[in-house]
Order: C-alpha cells, then structure tokens, then sequence
DNA sequence: CAGTTCCA
DNA sequence: GGAC
C-alpha cells in the first residue's frame, strides 16, 4: 500500500511502514477497534488475571502478563513453554475473542501472510517503568508463521533487532492502533520495548498503561 | 539473556 | 551502552 498526498497530510488511514525484510508496522491498522479491543481484554482479565512471571534465570519480568486462545505462553523457573491450562486459574485459559482473532488475522493477510491461524494470544500490559528486553520468539513450533502485535494505551519504543543478539537494532515509536507483523526471514528477530514512560501530552488520566496483544501459532 | 540485571 |  502506498501513501498518497492526503494520506501523508492527515489521513487516519492505515499505512505501512517497512521495518526489515518481511516485517512491517501497519500504522493506525486497529485504530477503529480500540474500544473494543480495551473493552475485551477487560473482560478476559476478570477470567484470567495478568500476573508477573520468572525467567528460567530467576529474575522477575517486569511486565503483568495472561493469555486467551488454546494456547498460552508461560515462563517459570523451569523454562519458556506454551500450555493449555493457566497455572493461575487451574482452568484452560479464556477463548481468544471473535474481534482479537479477526484483527490478527487481517493484519497478518495485509503483510503478505495469507494462511495465518493464531492459536495463542499472550497479552502483556506494561506499565510505567516497566519494558521488555531484547529477546526471540522462538518457542512456537511452526516457523512459517508470523507474528502479529497489536499496540493499544500509552505510546511505546519498540526495538527491532536481527537474527543475531549482536545486530544493530532499530527504534520505532508504536501507537495505540497499530500492529506489527514480522515472520519470513524476520521470523527469529530479536526485539523489545524500551521502558515505557508517562504521556507527558495526556496528563488527565486515560490510562498509565500500555497493553500489547501478541498473536502466535504455537503448534 | 522475555533480566526495574550488572557494570562502566 | 555493553556484558553476562
């Protein structure tokens, strides 16, 4: 897609920005479907609470986390791994939302990726201070499909590294409504998001939190 | 190494 | 910012 002259002045439209090779941010892509997308995660979080997890190595993830699909990721002491029943709750996590799905899956389509059928959604909620350092995506069994990430709330830096920890990494803002969508040769990439800070324009409120969909085929 | 890490 |  390309922009033409009002796209580029003030147009609300989506529109794509390449970030590396097959990985693009879809700007503005969800933007019709925040309110119901905030309003669905607030449902999901009374069925399956966000809690913070350990790493293999110990240390505490800053970012609160749950998931909804068949699948969910989950890290402890023992490892990264994908599980069907939320430790949490004792019950299979919450059905991933008709709205969640179809936006996956449209968005994946627009970035060239025709097949996707997500079977897991984590959801991470971040909020002031907290980040996500570089790391991969790499517990999923099938390689061939994407990621697809759905930025709502606060404003983020998200870092866009290579198949390698020693890349050059890039930065790009993320606003609510937008989605990025990486797989192909940039399935493996490391990435992240920078601390997240207070919105210095929207002082009244409407949230200190930034929530992230991350949409995944798992097996 | 998905670290409010730790060091400089 | 880099290393572990």
């Amino acid at each position: 897609m390309t922009r033409d002259l009002f796209d580029d002045e003030c147009s609300p439209a989506p529109w794509v920005q390449e970030i590396g090779e097959d990985a693009v941010i879809l700007r503005h892509f969800a933007i019709a479907q925040v309110d119901a997308l905030l309003e669905d995660i607030h449902n999901l979080q009374d069925l399956s609470p966000f809690r913070r997890q350990q790493t293999p190595g110990g240390f505490w993830m800053s970012v609160g986390m749950s998931n909804c699909g068949s699948f969910g990721w989950i890290s402890d002491r023992k490892g990264y791994r994908y599980v069907a029943i939320d430790p949490v709750t004792g019950s299979p996590w919450p059905a991933m939302p008709d709205l969640f799905y179809q936006v996956a899956v449209e968005a994946a389509e627009q970035a060239g990726f025709k097949d996707f059928v997500p079977d897991a959604c984590l959801i991470n909620r971040y909020e002031i201070g907290t980040k996500m350092s570089l790391h991969q995506d790499k517990d999923e069994q099938d390689m061939s499909q994407p990621i697809v990430s759905v930025s709502l709330g606060l404003p983020a830096v998200f870092m866009f590294g290579g198949q390698s920890r020693q890349d050059p990494v890039q930065r790009f803002p993320l606003f609510q409504g937008d989605v990025v969508v990486w797989g192909g040769r940039s399935r493996l990439n490391f990435h992240g998001v920078r601390p997240l800070k207070a919105d210095l324009n929207a002082p009244n409120g409407q949230g200190d939190v930034r929530y992230n969909l991350t949409f995944r085929k798992a097996f």
